[in-house]
DNA sequence: GCATATTAGTTGATCTGTCAACAAAATAGG
DNA sequence: CCTATTTTGTTGACAGATCAACTAATATGC
């Protein structure tokens, strides 16, 4: 069957949606590397465990709000975590649904490990865009991701 | 244990890829939902038939290279498509290790119910970004994917 | 104080993504 | 030719993401 040109993708290199599914799992791949080979973690176990480093971090609500992963991969993930006794989970005095969760000392020595490297890995990765131009991106992120939202189909009538 | 000031996590809003996989996170549920409410696909099947759409893609190769998708993962979304007989797949004559992908008529008419929805949606998404915005943003996705290479030690000395 | 709703977290099912081993066919170098 | 390498695709294993059902605890509204 012959392909109609009206049909034909449109330039794929400029649709945003393609070029960030790509871009982002290079920056997971690399992301992944480095931490596994620095520490032996997951990106996911690094990533909550660097959350946990943040004083106002100390429930798996604040994690999951804060990096807006899944609850139930948090639970998951902070039971490994456990595992490996890089953080301790107590039951919260005052309120018993809660799970307080806190960094040992074995998790603080991976932090303090993988910190500098990971600052080091998000300044190589913007040193080809000026203060200015991150600040943009990051505008333009906050853009997008306020159309991200669930779309009903008035949503896309022709404006 | 007391969390010691210099390890506070950087303000995670400003961390560029914490951010980027926020929005990619949110990107891929809302195109999901869109594409399996109004054809039943799978995001991963919908970009598939959508790259056959074009006429420079022919084998499961082409396909890969445009959408950086794994083979394995192109291979096995493939046959799902054969099996709801959207695509038809033949041997290349030629090269007896190529397959050779087309539309059915039936894979047709999804891009047919769906490109509208789709382009109106990538519409959506940049509606609040200007056109040098939106060249500018797809440039620095390509910076940062430059920059997102496997990362030796050396790469991350100080600069 | 009691029924109802909400919240925090757990668990299971299922799908996607990634990696590596593999087979078969084609190409390249002598 | 004929071995060695590369290319194209398949398959299995496994970690990650997503969704939904579920429990237990707390908060809310009569």
């Amino acid at each position: 069957m012959p392909k109609p040109y009206e049909y034909r993708v449109l330039d794929l290199k400029r649709t945003l949606t393609y070029r960030l599914a790509r871009m982002q799992a290079k920056l997971n791949a690399q992301a992944s590397e480095l931490i596994e080979r620095h520490c032996g973690l997951s990106l996911s176990e690094w990533r909550i465990l660097a959350v946990l480093s943040d004083v106002d971090v100390r429930t798996q609500k604040d994690v999951l709000k804060l990096i807006g992963m899944d609850k139930g991969q948090v639970s998951r993930t902070i039971k490994k975590l456990q595992d490996q006794s890089l953080i301790s989970i107590d039951f919260d005095l005052v309120d018993n649904r809660v799970r307080t969760l806190a960094l040992t000392d074995a998790g603080w020595d991976i932090i303090k490990t993988m910190h500098p490297i990971m600052t080091k890995r998000q300044a190589h990765i913007r040193s080809d865009l000026s203060d200015d131009e991150l600040s943009s991106l990051i505008d333009m992120i906050d853009r997008v991701e306020a159309k991200s939202n669930k779309l009903n189909d008035e949503d896309l009538l022709d404006e």
